[in-house]
DNA sequence: GCACCTCGAGTTCA
DNA sequence: CTCGAGGTGC
């Protein structure tokens, strides 16, 4: 290559990679994978290697590969890097409000922004240039990690010049962070080599800035908002601020608004209450600030925060709260299930008491103890999970927790079978097992009877009105009368809604019955392959064994269920009193074969709507995500299925193409 | 015999 | 949603 080509072609790369460094921080929508950005890198690498004079200081390549520091260094802040003033609620916003307009009179602009969960920097410019990087530290004096921020492929290293050019000495200030992605690829790698995990993304933010080796910082993915400049320039209010930001090249989150009153201030907080789950970065809340500079200037700062400002903090995703109690459940199984009673505790928006422990081995290995403060999280944002308890605050003497040796309803043994990791309650008579079987027999996946919920059978129950299935569809007026909170009309709806089930389709029924190993799925594909109760009660288990889907295992527990004394006496008295079940189909349509899985919430349709249309077209709607999988629709706030879609390259879909499919298939 | 997919069962709160 | 375990296909 000619001297000149390779100058224009290093000058080329140098544009190519800054503008789309550019689009990742101004826009917050990157054009190309970061495959691709990485290649132009290594181009660009290569060709300074070639031609070292055409490498300056402020070459994208600059960015990474400073030597390891031995320490860092202390970097005290100009002014001083203040805290905010938390809100819990949008009261002590009003509050707020209400206190910054006694101040100052009406005010009719606020900038709401979206509080990244990371970790608060400065950045120093001079003449364009990044001189340094710090860390907040206590406020008045950080660390220096400008060779670590120098790595953050967002951090412009050289600021755009605007029409005015660029400001001669400028600091700005913001928030470093880790996008969820790259956290999730981080903690992935770190499993791989045998290193502990990262508890979360501010954690592995701020670990990662400070890697005294900048080119271990690097390899993160760091990425950056910036919220605040100083000295202001033109910019007369903080939305003119963001967007000086923007002119400069500085990364500024794109989701910010200016409202006028404290309404829209509400409005704003509860929209992205859920949308920023949506986001690849963690917010832990709203800013709303004074939007006017003056004014913020006449309100000043108390103690060590800005009386113009103030953080809206989301109620938190992960709390500590102490077990008080481990108690055991039954299933209808006989399964007993460990559950720990906590100390009530405000997690993602709802008040939890309970959380299941899964199974006695899952005691042990996360030993948990009674009197234990343990780590409380949502896993996919609604089964509160206990994470590990925080060994510190373990109180003196607290014993590992034992599984009971006994039933804790009808004191029989419990029997952990070879091989199984639960223990069970074998006596059929068990009253927990038989109140958690006529839960499920009423179950919206069972005969689905409307009104007849967990609450009313316990009552029916206890009353000594129903013990077994059938006696439901011997309940009278008179009786449901004697129950609380039951009079005239809702008796009536009650008897109403237990009468029209005496029909139902044959795979609800058999689902009812609550054989082992035997689901809502297993009992659909029984429905199809027998087509009445009285084939499937006569099959044998060779016959059993022969339907797709149906091991031995399942087989022998069906084939059993039906010789039994209780199983027969079951369908005897569900006779009597009328029950039948109706012929079924199997339906087949230009969807046969194909699994279909939801995920996320939907907004034209509910859950159960969208599987019937799927099955309606031969469908099958699935839970899980693999390979086989037809397609993924992706609702809002998409749980971990997308990702696993995404990783196989199974086909995702949003709301409105799967409609469009659904309609196209004529459904 | 193993890997991978599916399914069942249990659970939380409003 | 998570865990364990049954079923199937290589």
């Amino acid at each position: 290559m000619a001297p000149e080509e390779t100058r224009a072609r290093h000058a080329e790369l140098v544009r190519t990679i800054e503008h789309h460094a550019h689009r990742y921080y101004v826009l917050d929508s990157p054009e190309i994978e970061d495959s691709e950005y990485d290649a132009l890198f290594r181009d660009l690498a290569n060709l300074e290697e070639l031609h070292p004079e055409l490498q300056t200081p402020d070459s994208p390549t600059q960015r990474v590969g400073a030597a390891p520091v031995e320490a860092f260094a202390k970097a005290p802040h100009r002014t001083p890097m203040l805290s905010l003033a938390n809100a819990f609620g949008v009261e002590e916003v009003e509050e707020f409000v209400r206190r910054v307009e006694r101040a100052v009179g009406a005010v009719d602009a606020y900038v709401c922004e979206l509080k990244i969960d990371g970790l608060a920097v400065s950045l120093s410019y001079k003449d364009g240039q990044l001189l340094r990087g710090a860390t907040r530290g206590n406020g008045l004096e950080g660390e220096d990690v400008t060779a670590q921020l120098r790595t953050v492929r967002t951090i412009p290293t050289r600021l755009l010049a605007g029409v005015g050019g660029v400001p001669a000495e400028i600091e700005v200030r913001g928030e470093v962070f880790l996008p969820k992605s790259a956290f999730a690829r981080l903690n992935e790698d770190l499993d791989e080599r045998g290193k502990p995990r990262y508890a979360n993304p501010r954690n592995a933010a701020a670990g990662s800035v400070r890697q005294l080796d900048p080119r271990i910082t690097a390899r993160r993915g760091l990425r950056a908002f910036m919220y605040a400049i100083d000295p202001p320039g033109e910019a007369g209010t903080q939305a003119g601020v963001l967007d000086a930001l923007d002119r400069l090249g500085l990364p500024t989150n794109p989701h910010r608004r200016v409202v006028s009153n404290v309404e829209a201030i509400a409005g704003y907080v509860e929209e992205w209450r859920d949308r920023r789950h949506d986001l690849d970065y963690d917010t832990d809340g709203v800013v709303i600030k004074v939007a006017p500079l003056a004014l913020q200037e006449e309100l000043g700062a108390v103690a060590r925060s800005p009386r113009w400002a103030i953080a809206y903090k989301f109620p938190p995703e992960e709390v500590e709260t102490v077990v008080l109690d481990i108690i055991v459940s039954v299933g209808r199984t006989g399964a007993a299930t460990p559950v720990a009673v906590l100390e009530p505790a405000l997690v993602a928006g709802t008040t939890v008491r309970r959380a299941t422990l899964h199974n006695e081995d899952e005691v042990a290995r996360k030993d948990i103890r009674i009197g234990d403060t343990v780590l409380l999280h949502k896993a996919g944002d609604v089964i509160p999970e206990v994470e590990r308890p925080l060994l510190e605050k373990r109180p003196e003497g607290a014993a590992p927790w034992r599984m009971p040796d006994r039933c804790p309803s009808c004191d029989t043994e419990l029997v952990r079978e070879e091989g199984e990791v639960v223990r069970r309650c074998v006596n059929p008579l068990c009253p927990a097992q038989r109140r958690e079987r006529l839960r499920h027999f009423a179950s919206r996946a069972s005969l689905n009877i409307e009104g007849l919920g967990e609450a009313i059978i316990d009552q029916l129950v206890d009353g000594g009105h129903v013990a077994g299935a059938a006696d439901i569809f011997r309940l009278d007026k008179a009786t449901l009368l004697t129950l609380d909170g039951f009079a005239d009309k809702s008796a009536d709806n009650l008897l109403r809604a237990i009468d029209e089930r005496r029909h139902v389709s044959l795979g609800r029924l058999i689902n009812a019955l609550g054989i082992r190993h035997v689901g809502e799925h297993t009992a659909f594909t029984l429905a199809a392959h027998f087509g009445t109760l009285d084939a499937l009660t006569a099959a044998g288990e060779e016959e059993l064994l022969a339907v797709e889907g149906i091991g031995p295992v399942v087989a022998r527990s069906v084939a059993g269920w039906f010789a039994s004394e209780p199983g027969r006496e079951l369908l005897r008295r569900l006779a009597e009193v009328g029950v039948e079940a109706e012929q079924t189909e199997a339906s087949t349509g230009p969807w046969t074969g194909q699994t279909w899985v939801l995920t996320g919430g939907l907004d034209g349709l509910t859950r159960p709507e969208a599987e019937a249309r799927i099955r309606a077209l031969g469908g099958t709607p699935g839970s899980s995500v693999s390979r086989k999988t037809h397609a993924v629709v992706a609702g809002a706030a998409p749980g971990s299925k997308l990702e696993k879609a995404q990783r196989l390259g199974v086909r995702v879909l949003d709301e409105a193409q799967f409609l469009a499919e659904l309609e196209a298939a004529g459904g």
